[in-house]
RNA sequence: GGCGUGGUGGCCGAGUGGUUUAAGGCAGCGGUCUUGAAAACCGCCGAACCGGAAACGGUUCCGUGAGUUCGAAUCUCACCCACGCCGCCA
């Protein structure tokens, strides 16, 4: 959510940076939001006001009971405020239902070095490893997986639908072995505390983090009691610290989980249909970290280096990509997303995703903390990304380290965890 | 799922219609005293919003929402959460 003073004390401004966003919904929606915000202000004053007289004016009858004294003129006098009251308060109440919505569904506003235009101006910051070179032609992970028994898409796809992958076998395993590896690296050598979180939340923690109520589509939803599957381990762990005030010294917070995410991907019908690109359910490991406003650079600096550190563990060769303004998330203030090479689908794929929501979901969450004993408390900086995402990056270790005859050589860092330094096909 | 008890400020805890601008305590901050510290004593000590250049003034908030009333922490209804017992169950 943006600060309403903000777009009030400079609504040019304002509107100019939301327009870089390249979303003209959202230079309508700030135009109601601006008259609203009047209105509300308009009635605020009267209703406050006539309640401060009936205040004064209740003290009065006070007064005349405990002294004995008949207090009937001025009660039917109050009577008539009452009503006034009654109607004002209820004008006020129109006026913040129709406000709310609008308010959460204006976009963050994104950081001065974010690139301008659309996803072609998104900037490759910098590149790490070397793209793997194949004397044959390099198999998609597909076939790679269903060769070495360790992907079964056929199955998921019965058991619950497309986009729903089962791992078995060596396969299984790997998750379980992604999982040991990144979750030792960000809590021994990160400094993470580790969380095992729910999956199910309810609906004030998808709208303190951003996902509602704009973003419901995206959802699986568990109607019967009012919760949803999350989409990701950050909805679970930023939340864990919604409507809280964080005593200074415990900043900054880094929490990590391992979790699955589940997502309907409802706008992306048709993309990227085969293998494991894009899926309903996946397993990803979070980093989420919560600092004080002076210090969001170096930790967005900080939280991207360790996602990165997990890449280069595994020996992937990565690019960091600093998002452009029309391809940033509605509730990101800066992203870089992180892709791994695959060499058999010959791109680069999306393994983590490392943003810092400025103040955006701290305002939502009420997330705050106090500079010092006794002063306001403030909104923290709330960031996140995936350390990494387990589809993908099993796609670029199987493809990337592919070999003629159809194994695969496990890295260094990983063999330990999954008691092997190859994958190799069935007889 | 059933019955019961309870939800008050950072924490503990009093308060059953009108001096509650929420008693008292703990923690915290400032001060007196002290070579220093502790103790003791004194003072300060919640949040959000609105008006205002500021000083300051006002409104709201006692789990959430609705209601009764001139006036609600206090009365009514619904819901949520916690704890206990029973039932079911990995």
């Amino acid at each position: 959510m943006i600060d309403i003073k903000r777009l009030r004390q400079d609504p040019d401004g304002t509107r100019a940076a939301l327009a870089r966003r390249m979303d003209p919904s959202a230079i309508a929606t700030f135009d109601r939001i601006l008259d609203l915000d009047r209105r509300r202000r308009e009635i605020l004053v009267r209703a406050e006001a006539l309640k401060a007289e009936r205040n004064a004016a209740t003290e009065e009858v006070a007064k005349l009971k405990r002294a004995g004294a008949p207090a009937d003129a001025l009660l039917a006098s109050l009577k008539v405020s009452a009503d006034a009251v009654k109607a004002l308060d209820a004008d006020l109440r129109a006026v913040d239902e129709a406000l709310e919505p609008e308010l959460l569904t204006v976009p963050n506003l994104l950081l001065p070095d974010v690139p301008d235009g659309d996803v072609t101006h998104n900037r490759v910051m910098h590149t790490w490893g070397e793209i793997p070179r194949f004397a044959f032609t390099p198999k998609p992970h597909w076939d790679l997986g269903e060769a070495l028994g360790i992907l079964d898409l056929a199955n998921g796809a019965k058991v619950a639908g497309s986009g729903f992958p089962i791992l078995r076998g060596m396969g299984a395993k790997l998750v379980r072995a992604l999982a040991n590896f990144m979750l030792d690296l960000h809590t021994r050598e990160h400094g993470y505390e580790e969380v095992a979180p729910p999956y199910l939340v309810n609906r004030a923690s998808m709208q303190g983090t951003g996902q509602l109520p704009k973003f419901g589509d995206e959802l699986y939803t568990v109607e019967a009691d009012g919760l949803y599957l999350i989409p990701t381990g950050e909805v679970p762990l930023t939340n864990i610290y919604r409507d809280t005030i964080l005593d200074a010294s415990s900043l900054p917070v880094a929490v990590c989980a391992w979790t699955p995410c589940f997502r309907r991907e409802a706008g992306a019908a048709g993309k990227d249909t085969r293998g494991m690109i894009r899926v309903h359910q996946f397993d990803k490991v979070e980093l989420v970290r919560l600092c004080r406003p002076e210090d969001t650079e170096a930790q967005h600096e900080l939280i991207a280096r360790q996602a990165e550190t997990v890449l280069e563990r595994l020996e992937l060769p990565y690019r960091r990509l600093a998002l452009a303004a029309g391809d940033t998330g509605f509730h990101s203030a800066r992203t870089w997303d992180l892709e791994a090479w695959a060499a058999g689908v010959g791109t680069w794929l999306e393994v983590s995703s490392a943003s810092t929501f400025t103040d955006f979901q701290a305002r939502r969450a009420g997330i705050r903390f106090r500079p010092s004993p006794g002063a306001r408390p403030e909104f923290v900086h709330t960031l996140n990304a995936s350390g990494l995402a387990f589809p993908r990056t099993i796609i670029a270790l199987l493809e990337n380290n592919q070999e003629a005859d159809g194994s695969v050589r496990i890295p260094g860092a990983l063999a330990p965890y999954l008691g092997t330094d190859r994958l190799v096909a069935r007889a």
